[in-house]
RNA sequence: GGAGGGAUACCGAAGCGGUCAAACGGGGCAGACUGUAAAUCUGCUGGCUCAUGCCUUCGGAGGUUCGAAUCCUCCUCCCUCCA
């Protein structure tokens, strides 16, 4: 069990809530909420939805989850619904096309995932992880129909994606309209007091509060938080934009993708994307201002991330491969080594690039090859028609990313 | 149930009988430049064991034609309006 929770005044604990919120709805019933927890020493429950489509969490994510780690150290409950039922649906907030539903496999290996990853974050002790299954599997066509009665086609329709999708003639099937109510449910049946999300989710959030109402149950506060740009600094970040940093990310490649994200964001980044303080915020902010290179700031923030999810050691590695590869243009600390079978004595460079992996095609290749974007040992080249003889090794450099120690073999495998 | 419109490469979108491996934009990749995997500029972006060569693509199946993404028939899916 837990330590029994010291919830600290209501007044103080408003403040942690507030910090980084953009939505906080409505807070007098928070106040409410609060003071009554702490008179009758009770854990607020506070919920947060996962989509099992996607278990690779980025830093995006951690905005939400360390808001979430906040409740917990204030002696709230945090529950977690993995959406297993509700993947069957795929949550059309933000997207443009209807997804495709997951197997039972998937969503369990993807909830086992994306746990994992979570509890780098939370305290274990106080997660409560629900599969919404649980209570929408069991649910009756009369108790869906009585769950659609309480809400209108055209307030569903007012969420900016369904009428974007509507306007631009793009199909909605009916059960997409179901998401949010499911979503809400689940609201329901956790009795969930708060719960967060990022402000693309407010629209879900707030239907939640009206179906539990219908349901005799005290609606939830909803807490929205900034959503963070991705890498290229347009879209928020998501793996669907490919500009996201995963949590799970190798040490190089975070450290890389953070190098990479325009310098307006630095400031953004770290204080979102880290666990920093107000002051450390300042300081960052003051610096630029002053005239700092912002590369500087980049670098810190990018070791600081590395660090937070794989520690200083790995940082500092990264942060040094970093430097060979792209400051100073060297060849890796590893390259990996690839032997490729022959099946005569000769092998064309573009046949060659595409056995070892360095190129998706031979006509790939090729076209590396012709835009001058291949090396052999630190040579370029530029004829595509280029043999290599079998019995040979070379070091093959495919634009500034990708490396491999070739060995050609004569040996058809 | 009725009427009309549509399905094109990773995405969006032109093309409406040959000059189409298919405009343009986005994305992606490469090059130059850079502190940077940013920005900007340039090029490329179906496949093929070495090719001013060959092969396969324009929802699916047939057909017309010397020749089809483009015309016809049927099928599948989508959208809009009317009921």
């Amino acid at each position: 069990m837990p330590p029994k929770p010291a919830f600290p005044p209501v007044a103080e604990q408003m403040k942690v809530i507030r910090r980084h919120a953009v939505d906080l709805l409505p807070e007098e019933e928070l106040l409410a909420k609060l003071e009554r927890s702490r008179a009758t020493s009770t854990p607020l429950i506070v919920k947060l939805g996962f989509d099992p489509t996607r278990p690779d969490l980025h830093i995006g994510h951690t905005i939400t989850l360390r808001k979430l780690r906040d409740f917990q150290r204030l002696g709230h409950t945090v529950a977690f619904v993995v959406g297993d039922f509700t993947a069957l649906i795929g949550d059309p907030s933000g997207r443009s096309a209807t997804r495709p539903p997951l197997s039972r496999e998937e969503v369990d290996a993807n909830a086992r995932t994306f746990a994992d990853q979570v509890f780098r974050i939370l305290d274990q002790e106080r997660t409560v992880i629900r599969y919404n299954s649980e209570w929408l599997s069991p649910m009756g066509f009369e108790e869906v129909l009585r769950l659609a009665s309480r809400y209108t086609v055209a307030r569903m329709l007012e969420r900016d994606d369904f009428q974007a999708r509507y306007a631009s003639g793009s199909p909605i099937s009916i059960h997409e309209l179901l998401y949010p109510l499911a979503q809400a449910y689940d609201s329901v049946a956790l009795a969930a007091d708060i719960e967060l999300g990022g402000t693309d989710q407010r629209f879900n959030l707030l239907v939640a509060r009206d179906i539990q109402r219908e349901y005799g149950v005290e609606p939830q506060v909803i807490l929205t938080l900034p959503l963070l740009e991705g890498t290229d600094g347009r879209h928020k970040m998501s793996k669907s934009y490919d500009n996201w940093i995963a949590l799970t990310d190798p040490p190089e490649e975070m450290y890389g993708k953070t190098m990479s994200i325009p310098d307006e964001l630095i400031a953004k980044y770290w204080r979102l994307g880290l666990d920093s303080t107000e002051a450390d915020v300042a300081a960052v902010a003051n610096g630029l201002d002053a005239g700092d290179n912002p590369r500087d700031w980049k670098r810190r923030l990018a070791h600081a991330l590395v660090a937070e999810y794989h520690g200083e050691d790995a940082a500092s590695a990264a942060a040094a491969h970093f430097e060979r590869l792209f400051v100073r243009h060297d060849l890796p600390e590893e390259i990996p080594e690839v032997t490729v079978s022959l099946d005569g004595d000769v092998a064309p460079l573009p046949w060659v690039l595409r056995a070892a992996g360095l190129a998706s095609s031979t006509s790939e290749g090729r076209r590396l090859v012709e835009q001058g974007g291949v090396s052999l040992d630190g040579e370029r080249v530029a004829d595509p028609g280029l043999l290599l003889e079998s019995g040979r090794t070379a070091v093959i450099q495919v634009g500034k990313r990708r490396f491999a120690r070739v060995t050609l073999s004569g040996e058809p495998t």
